[in-house]
RNA sequence: GCGGAUGUGGUGAAAUUGGUAGACACGCCAGAUUUAGGUUCUGGUGCCGCAAGGUAUGGGAGUUCGAGUCUCCCCAUCCGCACCA
């Protein structure tokens, strides 16, 4: 800020010692200004009682190799408008970024390379910071964390020990896909029609130890407790679709001397049981495999099943199965002996792994009784059960004391008459399964637990944390699929801190889920060493008031952390049940071509490039220019240069503003209207019409001569936000020596914005065949006398006679005849 | 199959409670200035038509003085979940 304009001088001399640079130097205007911003550490911000704060946040990137991807800026440049918006607005705004800095492809690399993910991960973070700071983001960069520094994940380790000590966190056996060749576990994506990826070998589902989190428990809260939040209605409706909850009952058949529990939305229909299904797996089906008449066609089955993937079962829904011969259940509702079978058309992980089969009323079942020629009992009436399953509701026949009803009395009556025969009870369930917490990889949070052959597994004390990973010799996986921590040497043997005995350490990594679960917590005390943020800034800065990212996290990263942040409520961790009160979601940035980016199609955009050949201001405002935030949008050159021109113009109108001048009317109208628009608009997250109102408002002002330097500091104020170097470049040009960031948001004036004249569409039955101008609120007659004497209209009245006019004020007048 | 979204000029897209469809841009056309190079400025531009006029928001019905907007049916594209009992 090295001039100073002092409004004594002649502002035409003033102006005219900038007209030395005429051409638009983004280049050093953005150097300039950003320089100045870090200077004077223009966004860092502090509690202060006296404002009212703002959390803004948006998902933190993981860096990769790559760079920063056009796509992340429309996100970080959508809440840096807002953040600066309501910075103007007097509030005390916090707008962080960091690091999610753990992850696969820093591993891949390390094992390509030899690397330490450690030193790439830094410099790529490196690269990230230098991209985003020459976006001009008003981030305070004296926040910024990053998931994989001891310092920050001791604390995601002593979260995990908190979910041990309540008992959340728990290990079990669950299946997996194997590849017995690889002998590694593979994610679902990793396997391809039943077959590795990587060798092609085919896959098998084995079973392996894992750390689970019990997320199930938070089920019903984390639907409920959407109610109440301002989240985009899709996220909504994804989170509670994927968390599934549905109402049914428990009814337990006798099968032998045993009993066979099934869960069922549907308890109404008991009577049109006709046989049941056991999933593959189900315990009972070894457990009285002796007792089978065809044990060898059962284990046969039972076989092939494990060998096939969860992709490939779920691909084919062709029916097979076969019966336990030689055991029969019995229905506890009609005591009729019914037909045992498995089928792998029945889940393990769902319910209790068994069903009853209603083949009349349900379509899978019906398809299964038509391949094994199984009785087909219609006990709803309705539909024709000779085509298919009936689903929908009707009155209950061949059903006992149900008969009559309709659905909602025959569940009710049904689970009544279980509950009280002792066999039955109402039971919710979730599709959400718990969630599968352990990795066995190198590149991520140890998992701070020792296992002790007397006491089990314990957590270590939080002495002893962080928990930092050791080096080890290689980051290949080992032959039994275990990370490559358990090649950690001497870091592998600890001591029981219960009994002081042997122990060893656990090898699985926490999964990149963890560190990103609660970081929003971590930017309101990022450097505090004794909590992983004290109450004082939790309750000044929580929640989370606006939370924008992308639609692939609403059922894994954004779930998770509604989850994490729930249990550190319970524990009193933290002041409130939900840690964002509103969530949005922006839309892709695809190639020009309509394709999405990648590196194997070679149409990446990188922003470097467009930041070094139009400036950062060209770059942030296209892309809220780029069309409506939460939809896809294309890559353009050229309308790229469009929005280039655009700020080139408001620059170069700087020549014609003149500090004596002063707005007339019309003058008045066009910025207020501006200023109301932009406000509203960008509230709203319509970024791209809050850029059109600037652009209208810029071809009204360049229409002019001259330009009254309010109109033109009111354009400046307003433009800010989208434009900041450009913005602080203008704002020292019209004479001040603030930081433009740091000024208020103009105010606008609704009756200034007001038309004083209206201009009416005259219509005959709809039809527009003329136009009248009239002062606003004209009288009716007025109107009806002025439509009729518009030539064309009397033309077209000619030989009709007028039935009706109809007259909107201040808008239309519409002639029937 | 279920769930969610989308469908408007040559292109990206606008459009309070139903009230002049196409704002704002891109592209294109014409002209001016300039002309060492993605310049700037002015005007035009949905489609058919010389015009008057007609016609137009995926298709079809309906409600209404009036429908891109509301109701019903159908079609297409994209995304998510996918045998969840």
């Amino acid at each position: 800020m090295s001039k100073k304009f002092d409004g004594k001088a002649d502002f035409a001399e003033w102006k005219k010692s900038w007209a030395l640079e005429e051409r638009y130097n983004f280049k050093k205007i953005e150097k300039k200004w950003q320089e100045i911003w870090e200077d004077e550490k223009a966004y860092k911000v502090e509690i202060d009682k006296n404002k009212e704060k703002f959390y803004a946040l948006v998902e933190f990137p993981y860096p990769s190799g790559a760079g920063l991807h056009v796509g992340h800026p429309r996100s970080y440049t959508a809440l840096d408008v807002i953040a600066r918006k309501k910075r103007m607005q007097g509030f005390n705004v916090l707008y962080p970024m960091g690091f999610d800095a753990f992850g696969l492809p820093a591993e891949n690399y390390a094992i390509k390379t030899g690397v330490h993910p450690a030193i790439s991960t830094k410099a790529n973070i490196e690269t990230f910071t230098r991209q985003l700071k020459s976006l001009g983001f008003s981030f305070d960069w004296d926040r910024c964390i990053t998931t994989c520094d001891p310092e920050y994940y001791k604390w995601t380790q002593w979260m995990f020990i908190k979910f041990f000590e309540k008992g959340l966190a728990y290990k079990d056996k669950i299946a997996i896909n194997w590849c017995p060749s690889c002998k590694v576990g593979l994610a679902n994506e990793e396997v391809v029609n039943g077959h590795c990826e990587r060798c092609g070998a085919e896959v098998v589902r084995r079973d392996k130890e894992q750390w689970m989190i019990a997320i199930t428990k938070y089920a019903d809260r984390l639907i409920e407790d959407l109610a109440d939040l301002d989240f985009i209605d899709r996220v909504k409706t994804q989170q509670i679709n994927w968390i599934g909850r549905s109402e049914g009952a428990e009814l337990d058949f006798a099968f032998g001397d045993d009993k066979l529990t099934v869960f069922t939305t549907r308890p109404d229909t008991a009577f049109g049981v006709t046989y049941m299904v056991l999933a593959p797996e189900h315990e009972f089906v070894q457990k009285y495999m002796s007792r089978f008449e065809n044990p060898d066609e059962v284990k046969a089955y039972v076989e092939a099943t494990a060998k096939k993937s969860d992709l490939q079962r779920t691909m084919d829904d062709s029916k097979t199965g076969v019966e336990l011969k030689g055991m029969k259940a019995k229905n506890p509702f009609t005591g009729t002996e019914i037909p045992v079978f498995i089928s792998d058309y029945v889940l393990t992980g769902y319910g209790t792994g068994a069903i009853m089969a209603v083949p009349a009323h349900d379509q899978r079942d019906y398809d299964f009784a038509k391949v094994f020629k199984l009785p087909i009992v219609q006990v709803l009436e309705g539909g024709d059960i000779s085509e298919k399953a009936w689903e929908e509701d009707g009155a209950h026949i061949n059903s006992g004391f149900l008969n009559g009803m309709n659905k909602e009395q025959g569940m009710k009556a049904a689970i009544d008459y279980a509950v009280k025969n002792g066999f039955g009870r109402a039971k919710v369930n979730f599709k959400l399964r718990d969630w599968v917490f352990s990795r066995q990889r190198y590149w991520g949070e140890p998992i701070p637990m020792v296992y002790c052959e007397h006491c089990g597994w314990q957590p270590i004390p939080e002495s002893e944390l962080p928990l930092t990973l050791p080096p080890v010799p290689d980051y290949h996986p080992n032959d039994e699929g275990e990370s490559p921590l358990s090649k950690a040497g001497d870091w592998l043997n600890a001591t029981c801190p219960k009994c002081g005995g042997k122990a060893r350490r656990e090898t699985d990594t926490m999964p990149n889920w963890a560190g990103s679960s609660w970081y929003f917590l971590r930017y309101c005390d990022p450097h505090n060493d004794k909590e992983f943020a004290s109450k004082e800034t939790l309750d000044y800065w929580m929640n989370v008031d606006w939370y924008n990212g992308g639609m692939e996290h609403t059922t894994l990263h954004l779930l998770y952390s509604r989850f994490w942040h729930k249990f550190l409520y319970d524990c009193g961790l933290v002041p409130t049940k939900e840690p964002y009160n509103k969530r949005t979601s922006h839309g892709m940035i695809l190639a020009e071509n309509g394709e999405k980016m990648s590196k194997s199609r070679g149409n990446v955009i990188n922003p470097d490039d467009i930041v070094n050949a139009y400036g950062a201001d060209t770059f942030r405002l296209y892309e809220m220019f780029i069309g409506p935030f939460d939809q896809a949008a294309m890559w353009s050159d050229e309308s790229l240069m469009g929005v280039y021109r655009f700020v080139g113009k408001v620059y170069t109108l700087f020549a014609k503003v003149v500090s004596d001048l002063k707005p007339d009317e019309a003058d008045l109208r066009a910025m207020h209207k501006c200023i109301l628009e932009v406000t509203e608009r960008i509230d709203q997250m319509k970024f791209n019409t809050a850029v059109s109102s600037l652009m209208t408002y810029v071809n009204y002002l360049s229409s002019k001569p001259q330009i009254a330097a309010e109109l033109y500091r009111t354009l400046i104020l307003l433009m800010a936000p989208f434009t900041p170097h450009l913005a602080e470049e203008m704002w020292a040009r019209l004479g001040y020596d603030t930081l433009v960031v740091k000024e208020k948001w103009p105010q606008g004036d609704a009756k200034l914005a007001e038309d004083t004249n209206v201009t009416y569409a005259v219509q005959i039955c709809g039809k527009v065949r003329g136009t009248i101008e009239l002062p606003k609120n004209a009288l009716r007659e007025d109107v009806e006398q002025a439509a009729l004497q518009v030539p064309n209209v009397r033309r077209q009245l000619e030989g009709k006679e007028v039935r009706k006019i109809i007259v909107v004020p201040n808008k239309i007048v519409n002639i029937v005849a």
